[in-house]
RNA sequence: GCCCCCGUGGCGGAAUUGGUAGACGCGCCUGACUCAAAAUCAGGUUGUCGCAAGGCAGUGCCCGUUCGACUCGGGCCGGGGGCACCA
């Protein structure tokens, strides 16, 4: 028997060394086997893994080992998402260069990931700041520019005014600069746009072929995408109110069924028709300066006021030309909404309804609810947007919501009025165009030139990439590329007169929208995509990551890859076939009497009698164990993974993270878990060896027969080779787990057996060997290095990574005899044995033969019986 | 406010999709080995009544459908997530 230990630090570097030399993860394009693409969510480099990544990458290292066993030519790449902001604040707070920076950390991340153990293809390895990579990004934004899938347009943007650049929502607080401290302000400005909008509708309904993808996301991506079907209304002016030139008010809605309920129009700030009212009213004027004084920001939309400024100019109703509707300039319409004008109806819309009762234009209900009496029917301060009937509607009274939208739009329809209807079908979405302009230096500068003579010039093939200086200084706020002294000046392509380059850079996450396609042929300097090979190795078969990115990044990513099939430099829509969001890792937190937090690495657990406690491990001080949380710097309950990935090693690590949680869910990182992982390790280690020694060798020839105690290990490895396949696949790793874990138990029980016969026949030794080869087979995707090291044990030259997937033989998973529950009345009472094809009538019989039955029964027939072939009994007595 | 998901032992979680609830792991308890500890091995571990055989209850709560419900339907309670001035 084996005593000694498997020693991990020793194992695991070697096993990484063998793989490497032979290179059995490349991949080559040209294979001519049926390919996969396994990817997970590639990293931005911030300079150390965190368990979050140890997870996610495990995960896609388990399928991309699985499916390289069944056969398939596996693609797993791995790169590096590696423009973006924390590299400039590296430079400002540290003084280090953002590049310099970022090449550091990307060198440290993957020395780590490299003793994980992945099999990942580093032969593709990029960054996303690489001048050969982001020279593709260039080309294909001007292939876009052409293709007028990108352009240039005035945009409503958070402006801090100290910091003298754009910010993002999420980084104005309380209304202020999140650095600056500064107020920011609404400023409009040219920013490049992607076009995003023209597949609003695309996009939308592709989502339904997307079968393999969490409903919860595509759920996430049909609401902000958004679609809302409506009817556009054409609003005559009144024309002795209206401004100069000004007929016509369009105003878009989806409840064109209470429009007799309407009481005024509202419009945004920057509409048209309010621009010409302000003209000749400066209270109006100085009522729109003030609304768009504010900001766009979260914080400030709700905690505002809803405030209105009646322009004097008065809307004539569709059906009643006598009936004139109030048009003010309102706080809360929104310009890039529809049309940027409502109308109100204040019995059946809450805000509409604050809004009436502050300026005291009543409200009239038009919907009555089912077993209301109509009559008595009033709406005070709570409006009413049930179902129900119509009233106060002249022809649509009696119509139910339904029927009165669809008469309203009928008749508007065929009103012609001029040249054109009174109204049209429309559909809405809240689906923005995607701004990618960014005032920041860290990023893939956007290649085109601004010419005083010839306006926006892109940037000539020939003189791509435009490279990002790196003589830059961080020592002022702003964008580092626009303060330097000479890159942005140039001459124009076109007309060779003094010219400036756009100095935005791109939003990183242009960057993450075709990452997955680059890796099919990173070495193709001509074009971003070599056509046959993306179209053959795209799409991606399973893609991992983390829910943050539900929206965001995987519907630029849909977008772009429909933008590059357009622009030739791809031929399909969907990028990704697959997709899984898996869940956090999570860690408890720990708190000192003064409330300070303390990390799980300074605390020790006990568990006594008292319940768990921990302590200081320098002071022994009783800290207070707190909730179960996200790991993060503020609660200081992170666990850096180079520590277990050092000590208990990698498998571990990835046994770990893959047992016990669901992998979509959160997992709980807990040093017991660790623990009882690394016990697994050394369990299965001694079992191999244990096995080793009585097992048949290698190649032993399959014996014709096998007796009672060689077919149990037979069917026990069979049935938890057929589960680990299947949950694989369905990525289910905790059951895969625990199949490995019984399989072990089944397998350990029956060497004992063994031993305590202190013989071994023929059958039985082939099919310890079967069964330990199998063992190893199944449990080298999530512990690869253990694997070789117990596949060596077992008499094997070759690597268990580049064995095949073994065979489930199906016949040994069917038993003759079954033994079926029998309930009464629908409780458990006994169990009955009887052939696996027994008829009815016969387990009938056995089932009324039974004690406890005859018992419940006490003489009398059964009322009924149940019998369902190989699954229960039931007996109703 | 709108939309969605989830509630199972001390804990993480299984349950062939309507058919034996609690697989597997963690923790805990008992035992073996040991001078002792660690490691390892064996057994136990939903609650409750019982010496036991065995019985009763039990998947957040209430009601329903069914021979049979963790699973399906309705209504509550609790937790989590997404979107949000969207007309």
């Amino acid at each position: 028997m084996k005593s000694e230990r498997y020693n991990v630090r020793e194992a695991e570097p070697r096993w990484q060394k063998v793989w490497d030399q032979r290179g059995i993860f490349k991949t080559l394009n040209e294979d001519p086997r049926p390919k996969y693409y396994v990817l997970e969510m590639f990293p931005y480099p911030s300079g150390r893994i965190h368990m979050g990544h140890v997870r996610n990458y495990t995960m896609g290292d388990v399928v991309a080992r699985h499916m390289r066993a069944k056969g398939f030519n596996v693609l797993h790449p791995m790169g590096w998402d590696a423009f973006g902001l924390p590299a400039e604040n590296a430079a400002m707070e540290r003084k280090v260069a953002p590049k310099a920076w970022t090449y550091e950390n990307i060198a440290t991340m993957k020395a780590q990931l490299q003793t994980m153990g992945l099999s990942l293809d580093w032969s593709r390895e990029f960054a996303t700041c690489d001048p050969s990579y982001y020279k593709h990004q260039q080309k294909m934004f001007l292939d876009f520019m052409k293709a007028g899938l990108a352009e240039r347009e005035k945009r409503k943007v958070n402006w801090d005014p100290v910091d003298m650049t754009v910010l993002a929502n999420e980084q104005v607080i309380d209304g202020r600069g999140w650095r600056s401290g500064a107020i920011v302000e609404q400023r409009e400005m040219n920013q490049w746009v992607f076009k995003i909008t023209k597949y609003s509708q695309e996009l939308l309904d592709a989502l339904d072929t997307l079968d393999r993808w969490p409903d919860k996301v595509r759920l996430m991506q049909r609401n902000w995408i958004g679609r809302s079907e409506g009817l556009l209304i054409r609003f005559a002016l009144d024309p002795a109110t209206a401004p100069n030139g000004e007929t016509e008010l369009k105003i878009f809605t989806t409840r064109h069924d209470t429009l007799f309920g309407a009481k005024f129009a509202a419009i945004a700030p920057d509409h048209p028709l309010a621009t010409a009212a302000a003209a000749k009213n400066p209270k109006l004027a100085a009522f729109i300066a003030e609304c768009k004084r504010h900001g766009i920001a979260q914080e400030i939309i709700d905690t505002q006021e809803k405030l209105g400024f009646d322009t004097g100019i008065r809307a004539i109703h569709p059906f009643d030309p006598s009936w004139k509707l109030p048009i003010y300039v309102a706080n809360f319409v929104l310009m890039e909404y529809g049309t940027g004008a409502i109308f109100g109806c204040p019995a059946h819309d809450q805000r509409d309804l604050d809004f009436v009762n502050k300026y005291a234009l009543g409200n009239t209900p038009v919907v009555c609810p089912p077993d209301v009496d109509p009559k008595t029917f009033v709406i005070t301060d709570k409006a009413y947007d049930g179902e129900g009937t119509m009233i106060n509607s002249r022809f649509l009274d009696g119509m139910t919501i339904e029927q009165a939208k669809e008469e309203v739009a009928r008749r508007l329809e065929n009103d012609v009025r001029g040249n054109a209807p009174a109204a049209e079908r429309q559909v809405n979405f809240r689906l923005r165009d995607w701004g990618i302009s960014r005032q920041r230096y860290w990023g893939c500068p956007i290649p085109v030139i601004h010419c005083p003579k010839c306006d926006v010039v892109a940037v000539p093939d020939q003189d791509l990439p435009v490279v990002l200086p790196e003589d830059v200084t961080f020592d002022r706020p702003g964008n580092a590329l626009d303060h330097h002294p000479t890159w942005k000046h140039v001459t124009c392509p076109k007309c060779d007169g003094p010219a400036t380059r756009e100095t935005d850079t791109m939003d990183v996450f242009v960057d993450s929208s075709w990452y997955f396609a680059r890796f099919t042929d990173p070495w193709n300097d001509a074009a971003p995509t070599t056509l046959p090979v993306v179209n053959r190795m795209l799409p991606v078969d399973q893609y991992i990551g983390g829910v943050e990115h539900a929206i965001l990044h995987l519907l630029y990513s849909r977008f772009f890859t429909r933008a590059m099939k357009v622009t030739g430099h791809i031929g399909l829509e969907e990028p990704f076939a697959g997709m899984f969001t898996q869940g956090m890792v999570v860690h408890e937190t720990y708190r000192k009497q003064d409330g300070s937090w303390v990390t799980p690495a300074e605390v020790k657990i006990d568990t006594g009698a008292k319940g768990r406690r921990a302590h200081l491990i320098a002071t022994g001080e009783e800290v207070k164990i707190g909730s179960i949380e996200k790991m993060s710097k503020s609660k200081r309950n992170t666990v850096d993974p180079d520590d277990i990935l050092s000590t208990h090693g990698a498998d571990t690590a990835r046994w770990f993270m893959l047992s016990d949680s669901p992998p979509e869910r959160d997992v709980i990182w807990t040093e017991d878990g660790v623990q009882g992982a690394y016990r697994f390790l050394q369990r299965l280690w001694r079992l191999t060896n244990d096995l080793a020694e009585i097992a048949a060798p290698v190649g032993a020839a399959r014996p014709k027969e096998f007796g009672t105690k060689a077919t149990a290990v037979r069917k026990a490895t069979h049935a938890a080779l057929a589960h680990v396949g299947e949950d694989i696949e369905r990525l289910r790793f905790n059951r895969c787990v625990a199949h490995i874990y019984e399989a072990a138990n089944a397998l350990s029980a029956a060497l004992s057996d063994a031993r305590a016969a202190n013989s071994v026949s023929a059958d039985l030794a082939w099919a310890f060997r079967e069964a330990a080869e199998i063992l190893i087979e199944i449990a080298a995707p999530m512990m690869p290095h253990l694997a070789e090291e117990c596949w060596e044990a077992l008499g094997h030259k070759t690597l268990v990574a580049e064995a095949p997937w073994p065979e489930v033989e199906r016949g040994l998973l069917l038993e003759e005899t079954i033994t079926l529950p029998v309930q009464i009345n629908g409780k458990k009472r006994a169990d009955v044995t009887v052939a696996r094809d027994a008829a009815v009538k016969d387990v009938e019989a056995a089932v009324l033969a039974l004690e406890p039955v005859r018992r419940a029964l006490e003489g009398r027939a059964p009322k009924r019986i149940i019998v369902v072939p190989q699954r229960i009994v039931n007996v109703v007595a």
